[in-house]
DNA sequence: AGGGTGATTGTTTTC
DNA sequence: GAAAACAATCACCCT
């Protein structure tokens, strides 16, 4: 029962690429409020494009997302619109058990690591480029070593998945 | 020529 | 703690 979050895709137009920006609303949740966050987070502001900051990590739905649509091309090749494979992996993603997303998320998770990782090097950068002046006087220590560093990761690649056989009974009639 | 949009959910982020 | 924002993708539209 439920679902009812699509009951009629083909009412909307052809393709929603083809209507024009201006006659949907721009912005939908991209330029949501920025305004509110400018006003109590204009600070931030500060935060520059660095091109060494890390990206967030991939949630799991992501990681399947990112064979869904492989998968999802293959069988709607017509299909080009971001939204139609956002959806469709969606409503698979939520069909999904936990135990079949436990892969997913077990790869999110290290995918995470990786990023906490890349992080601190990120931030130790962000140390010595802060030009506080207070700290890092001695220009013979740290250096930026770090960075050579975080392009050299350990080879740990094992195909460590564990099946967890939850006998949960994930009857989902 | 390039930025921006749309849609999904999950995690990261920030106050 | 909660709300906001952003993570990838790809064809298309506007400046």
């Amino acid at each position: 029962m439920m679902k009812g979050t699509k009951g009629k895709g083909a009412a909307k137009h052809s393709k929603e690429t083809l209507k024009p920006v201006d006659d949907r609303k721009l912005g939908k949740r991209k330029a949501v409020m920025k305004a509110d966050r400018s006003s109590t987070q204009k600070k931030q502001k500060n935060a520059k494009k660095d091109p060494n900051k890390p990206k967030r990590p991939p949630s799991a739905f992501f990681v399947f997302l990112e064979e869904f649509r492989i998968d999802f091309k293959k069988e709607h090749p017509d299909v080009k619109a971001v939204s139609a494979v956002g959806k469709a992996g969606g409503q698979r993603w939520k069909s999904l058990s936990d135990a079949e997303k436990a892969p997913y998320e077990a790869k999110a998770a290290k995918r995470k690591t990786e990023y906490e990782k890349l992080m601190k090097a990120y931030n130790k950068k962000q140390e010595s480029t802060t030009d506080d002046g207070d700290e890092e006087s001695d220009r013979s220590k740290s250096e930026v070593n770090d960075e050579d560093d975080e392009a050299t990761a350990e080879d740990e690649e094992e195909g460590e998945e564990e099946e967890e056989e939850e006998d949960e009974d994930e009857d989902e009639d």
